[in-house]
Order: structure tokens, then sequence, then C-alpha cells
DNA sequence: GTTATAATACTAATATGATTAGTTTAATCG
DNA sequence: CGATTAAACTAATCATATTAGTATTATAAC
């Protein structure tokens, strides 16, 4: 057989795109060789098995969702910056969903590259913080906050978590304003 | 062989318990058969398959979830009982881990008894809201808004998602204060 | 250019787990 | 007691992951 010229980046994409396309549990080593041309067994030229596969998933949804942020708030600051951020973070669970899941289905052990990039997504957190001069603690309790109010989100929507017929940018607009109010009155120390 | 008097019941708590063990990732039929001195195809008489097993979990979950906060919030209202709702529910999620994983983890197409458990919770939540008087579009915001906090809180703690020697207690009280604190501000028309 | 090396894809084989079909046995009901 | 049903079983099939070992291609050394 000829050489295929497959390399790990590759896989990666191909196989976040299959996990796009019909959830990540469907991404299988035989499902990606197929879509590779390749027999499965190939696939150990690149990959660890599917443990490694997914943890590496988990590292490149990372490393995308970092970019993509990191882009939306160019430019920006205080609040505008913040609902720029969760906006960018929420449409990009949208439209990757199934490489959003390895964000948070996959178990990992520790992994010095996801370290890195969890490392960069809370220093973006950081810096878009910084303006409101909390405490450094507070600075963040409150980064805490709008993470888990992100992932929270990002996930009950991808779940069908929310049923009513209430838009849900609206939910996310409001929740995030009340947050941010209530942020501010901290800082005047009510 | 005599027969061993198992049924759907014994079987979901049997299916938790080893969830909350070693993860839902490692219930699979054929553990949960020998943990009940069974062999695996027997299963199929009370449960259609690992799908259905895994979906009767997340009603299960939710079930167990409804009962825990609803014993919570007795006797209490307000801002007291959204805090202690909060407090039950992420303890909740630690206590069982394996168990909570089936909540979100699973991907379920309709199914009556859950749609009935989620109108359940979203009952408990607009009960302790009502004392807010907030409009009927406002309240069903402020609700999402709590169920991701306290779904993001969960699924981020047990993924490691929080690095910092922070306690995780704290900054749930810091981000509930500040959103009830900006919700109040909403009641008064700021 | 030719040869040595390493990387990559292959086939073959094994193991685990889900699932189905068909059988046996124990409990229940008349 | 006999008939029926439910619940367990064994045997078999299928899909997937994974390992071992082989062949072939590209790369590098000379």
């Amino acid at each position: 057989m000829a050489k295929m010229g497959l390399d790990r980046q590759t896989l990666l994409v191909s196989a976040a795109e299959l996990a796009d396309e019909s959830g990540l549990d469907s991404l299988t080593l035989a499902a990606l060789a197929q879509k590779l041309n390749v027999r499965s067994p190939s696939l150990y030229n690149h990959v660890n098995g599917l443990p490694d596969l997914r943890a590496a998933l988990t590292v490149y949804c990372l490393h995308l969702l970092v970019d993509t942020t990191r882009d939306a708030v160019i430019g920006k600051s205080g609040d505008e910056a913040i609902l720029s951020l969760c906006e960018a973070y929420l449409r990009f669970a949208e439209s990757r969903p199934g490489l959003y899941e390895a964000f948070y289905k996959v178990n990992m052990q520790q992994h010095e590259d996801l370290d890195t990039a969890k490392q960069e997504l809370l220093n973006l957190f950081l810096r878009i913080m910084e303006p409101y001069r909390l405490g450094e603690k507070e600075t963040l309790h409150a980064i805490r906050g709008l993470r888990s109010l992100l992932h929270g989100f990002a996930t009950l929507e991808q779940h069908g978590g929310f049923q009513m017929d209430l838009h849900l940018d609206e939910s996310v607009q409001y929740v995030l304003r009340t947050f941010l109010k209530g942020m501010h009155l901290n800082k005047s120390g009510a």
C-alpha cells in the first residue's frame, strides 16, 4: 500500500469532524479509519489508541476555544469584553458540539499540554477581569462563576435541558448582566 | 439456575454504585452482571440493553436530585432557600459522581419519565423563585442561570477544571450572592 | 545511485463487550 | 396437578480495540 501521508493533526481534525457529525460516542477508531481510507490498526502509528485520541481532542478543543475567545475580546474591555467572550464561547460550543463534548466527557489523568491550554484560558479570563480591580481571590471566584455559567449553558443547551421556548441568548444576556451588576456592587463595597 | 429475584430497580441501584465507583464509562453490562452474580444476557430480562440502562440511570438520577433538593428547601424561603438548594445540589453531584454523569452524558431521545422528572425539577425552582416576584420571563431566565451555574460548578469540579487552591464552597457562595444581588437590583428596576 | 534505516500501512489474530436466539427451569395460576 | 409465564441459562454472532508481525515506501547515509 502507498503511504497515505497521515499524521496526528489530520487524525485530530477528522476525528473532530466525526464527533461533530454524530456525537463523540460515535467516534470509533473503526469509523475514523474508514473516513481516512485506512485500516484501523494503521491509526496506531499516529495515536496511542482511542483514549489517547480522545485526550488529544480535549487539548485540541481547548486550543480552538482559546483562539476563538481571545479573538473575540480584541479591542474590547470591561463588560463589553466579557459579553463578547461569552458569546464567542457559546457559539463555539454550538458549532462544534462533538468536539466540545471532548472538553468535558473525557477523563484525563494529568497531561502537560492540557495544563498549558487550561492556563491559557485562565490567563485570558484574568486579563479580561483586570479592569474591575477586584482582589485576587474575588477575581478567581468571579472567573469560576463565569466559566461555570458558560459551561452550564453550553451543555444544558446541547442536552435539551432548556425546554421552554424562551430564547437562549436572552437568558445568557440576562444572567450575565445580572451577575455583572452584582459584581459592580461588590466593587463599591455594598 | 435458581431465580435470582432481580428486578429493574435492583439493576439501577447496582449500576449507579458501579458508576460511582469507577465512572460511568466503566459501567458495562458485563461488569453489572458480574456484580449481580448473573450472566450478562440475563440482564435483558429487566433492561432493554445498555442504552436503556443508561437512560434509566438518567431518570433515576433526576429523581434523586429532585428529592434531595426539595428536602433542602423545606421551611426556607428567599435567598436562604436558594443557597440551601444549591448547596444540596452540589453535594449530591459530589457524592454520586458516576450517577450524576448519567445526568448529562447520556444522549436520550424523548422519554416520558424524563420529561416528568425534568418538570418536577423546574417546578421546584419555580416555587423557590416565587417570593422574588420577577415576571414570568425573567423568572425563567434566572432559573436557567442558576441551573447553569450549578451544573457548571458540578462538572468543572469533577473534571478538575478548577486548579487553583481556592475553596470551591467560597466560590459558590460568592457567585450566588453576587447573582442574587444583581437580581434584587433588577427587581427594584435599576 | 545504492544501501541501510526508520516510518507507515498492511494482514492476521485475540479479547472484550453487546446483543440475539433458543433452551431450561422455577414460580404462579387455574 | 398441569399449563403458562418469567427469568435464568448456553451458544453464537457481531463490532470494536488492540497487539504482533510483515511488507513496503520514503528518507538518509554513504
